[in-house]
DNA sequence: TTTAGCACTCAAGATATTAGAGTGCTAACA
DNA sequence: TGTTAGCACTCTAATATCTTGAGTGCTAAA
C-alpha cells in the first residue's frame, strides 16, 4: 500500500502534470509548501511509486509523469472536489437562463458551454425518448405520390419523414388513416408504437383499407424507420490545443472515429448511469488510448435519457470536469423536469 | 505571351506537380514522351516562365512549382476536360437512383459522395427557398403555456419552432388561428410570409383577436425567425491527407473556420452562378489563403437553389473537380426539377 | 530516517559534414 | 539562330558530433 508521502508526492506529480504537461522532477516537487523534505528524499518515494506503477519516466533520466494506473489512483480517491469559480457558474446559469424551449437547443447550449469552460471536445447523446408519448400525427401530402408524415411527441420534439403514397390511395383515404392513426396511437409512447402497429391498429385497418398490405407498408416506412439518435459535438478543434495531440496521426484517427457517429453513440449509450471515467487504454476504441472520457447521464424522472461526455486527454483536469458534468447533467435533468 | 512550347512545359509542371507535390525539375520534364527537349533547353524555357510569374522556385536549386498565376492560367486556358472513369459515374448514379424523397438526405449523400471520390472536403449550402411555397402550417400545443409551430413547404421541408403561448390564448383560439392562417398564407411563397403577415393578416388578426398585440409577437416569432441557411460538409479530415497540411496549425485554422457556419454559407453564397474557382489568395478568408475552393450553383428552374463546393489545397485536381462538380449540380438540379 | 554529494544518463539544441538534386551560364554545335 | 553538353555553384535534407542541463540512482554521512 501507498504511505501517506507517497500519496502526497504523487498527489504533486499528477496535479502539476495536468496543469504543464512536462515532466515532474525531485527538485520541483521538494520546492512545494507541503513538502519539506529533500529531493533526494522524493527520488526515493518516487522509486517506490515507479515501482508500484502509479508514474513512469519518458526516459532514463526524465522526470515522472503520471501512468494511467496513477490517474486512476487519483481520480477514485485522490481528487479534491473542485470549486468552480464564479464565473464558471454564472457562464452556466446564463445557459439555461433565457427562455428557451426546444429540446435541441438546451442540448447544443450545453455542448458549447461545456467544450468553452473546459477546452476539450464536448459530446452528448440525444435524449432515448423512452417515456415520451406520442402527441400529434398529422400527414401532408406534397404530390399525388409523395407526403411527409410529422411526429410530435410530448416533449416538444418534431420528426419528420417523407414517403411514397401507394397509387390506389386518395387524399380522402389519407385524411381518414390520420384519423385512426390518432385515435389509436396518441399518447402511447413512442418505444411501444411498432407494438401497437402491429396489433390494434393492424387489426382496425384490416378491416378499413381496400389493400392492407401497401397501407400497412408504408406506414411501417413512416412511422418505424430507424430514428437515429442524435449527437451533438462541439470543440472539436480544442483537441489540437492540447500538446500531446501535435501529432497528426493522432488527431486524424481520433477525428475519423469522432465523423462515426453511430460509433460515438453506442459508447455514450453503454456507459452506465452517474459518472464515469475511462483512462487511456480502459477506452475500447483504438483511437481513443490516448485520451481520458468522462461521462455523464440526464433523466428525466427515474428514466435515464442521454449522455453528456468530455474528451480530451489523459492528462485531463478530472475533478473540474467531473465537477462541471455534474452541475450540468442536473441542470439538464431539471429543466426536462419541470417541462413535464 | 506565352511560347507555344512555354505552354507544353506550364502543363507538365502543373499536371506532375497536382500528382506529386514535389518541385518539378528540367529533368524530370525531358524525360516525358511530349517534350523531345534537352532539360538545358527546359531550363531556358523554365527561367522565362519564372520571370512571368507562372513557376516559383521553392529556394535557389529546387524543381519549380506551380504558383497561383499558374494555377489561374491551368484554369482559364490550360485545362482539358476530364473524363470521368465508368466506376465514378456508377458511384454517382447510384447515389441519385435508390429510391430518395427527402431533400435533405439528397443533399447529404451529395455531399458524401463528392468527398469520397475527390478525397477533398466537400461543402453544400442547402437551398434557399424563394420559389417554394408554405404547404401547410399546423401549430400543436404541448403544455398550457408552451407549443410547436409546424411550417410544410411545397419542396416538402419541414421547419418546426417552439413558442410561448400568451396565457390568454385558449387552446380553441389557436386552433381559429391556425385556421385563419392557412387560410390566408398557403400557397404564399416563403420569402413573402413577412410581408403577408404585416399586411392582410395582421388586419385579419386585429378584427379577430381581442388582445392582438401578444397574438401578434407571438406569430412573428414562431413565423419569422431567421431560419439558418443549412450547410452539409462531408470529408473534413481529408484536408488532413494532403501533404501540405501536415502542419497543426493551418489544420487548426482551417477547421475554425470551417465550424463557423455563417461564415462558410456567406462565402458560398456570394460565389456567382455556375462553376468558380478561388485559388489561394483570391480567397476571401485568411485560413484559405492555401487552399483551393471550387464552387458550383444547383438551381430549380430559373432559380438558384444553392452551392455546392470542394475545398482542397491549391495544388488540386482541378480538371476532375470541375467535372464532377459539373455532373453533381446537373444531377441535383434534375432531381429537383423532377419534384416540381 | 533523512540528506548531501557525485557520477551517470539522456534529450534536445547547436553545429558540421555530406550527398544529391537542380540550377544558371558559357561555349560549342547543327 | 535555336539547341545542347558541360561544369561550377547552390541549397536542402539527412546524418553525425558536441554541448548543455535537467534529472536520476547510489553511497556514505548526519
Amino acid at each position: 500500500m501507498l504511505t501517506e508521502r507517497q500519496i502526497q508526492v504523487l498527489q504533486v506529480i499528477i496535479d502539476e502534470f495536468i496543469q504543464t504537461a512536462q515532466p515532474i522532477g525531485s527538485r520541483a516537487i521538494a520546492k512545494k509548501e507541503d513538502i519539506p523534505y529533500s529531493p533526494a528524499t522524493i527520488r526515493n518515494e518516487m522509486a517506490d511509486l515507479e515501482e508500484s506503477g502509479f508514474i513512469e519516466k519518458t526516459h532514463t533520466s526524465s522526470g515522472r509523469v503520471p501512468s494511467e494506473k496513477g490517474y486512476r489512483f487519483y481520480v477514485d480517491h485522490l481528487m479534491s472536489p473542485f470549486r468552480l469559480s464564479n464565473q464558471d457558474m454564472t457562464t452556466i446559469h446564463q445557459t439555461f437562463e433565457r427562455e428557451m424551449l426546444e429540446f435541441e437547443r438546451v442540448v447544443q447550449k450545453s455542448a458549447r458551454v461545456l467544450s468553452d469552460l473546459t477546452n476539450y471536445t464536448s459530446i452528448i447523446l440525444g435524449p432515448q425518448v423512452f417515456e415520451t408519448t406520442l402527441k400529434q400525427i398529422q400527414i401532408i401530402s406534397l404530390t399525388d405520390y409523395t407526403a411527409v408524415a410529422i411526429l410530435v411527441t410530448s416533449t416538444g420534439h418534431v420528426e419528420h419523414r417523407h414517403f411514397n403514397v401507394p397509387s390506389t390511395m386518395q387524399s380522402s383515404d389519407l385524411e381518414k388513416l390520420v384519423n385512426i392513426l390518432n385515435d389509436r396511437l396518441v399518447g402511447v409512447p413512442i418505444i411501444k408504437l411498432q407494438q401497437k402497429l402491429y396489433g390494434e391498429v393492424a387489426q382496425m385497418l384490416k378491416r378499413y383499407s381496400s389493400d392492407f398490405e401497401t397501407t400497412y407498408s408504408f406506414l411501417k416506412d413512416a412511422l418505424l424507420e430507424q430514428q437515429p439518435v442524435k449527437l451533438y459535438m462541439d470543440g472539436k478543434t480544442n483537441i489540437m490545443l492540447q500538446p500531446e495531440f501535435h501529432d497528426i496521426h493522432k488527431i486524424q484517427s481520433l477525428y475519423t472515429i469522432m465523423e462515426k457517429e453511430d460509433e460515438m453513440a453506442h459508447l455514450l449509450r453503454t456507459s452506465g448511469k452517474g459518472i464515469k471515467v475511462s483512462i487511456g487504454q480502459e477506452n475500447q476504441l483504438d483511437a481513443m488510448q490516448d485520451c481520458s472520457l468522462i461521462t455523464a447521464t440526464y433523466s428525466l424522472g427515474e428514466e435515464q435519457l442521454g449522455t453528456i461526455a468530455l474528451l480530451g486527454p489523459t492528462r485531463m483536469e478530472y475533478s473540474r470536469v467531473v465537477t462541471l458534468l455534474n452541475v450540468l447533467s442536473k441542470r439538464l435533468t431539471n429543466t426536462f423536469d419541470s417541462w413535464h
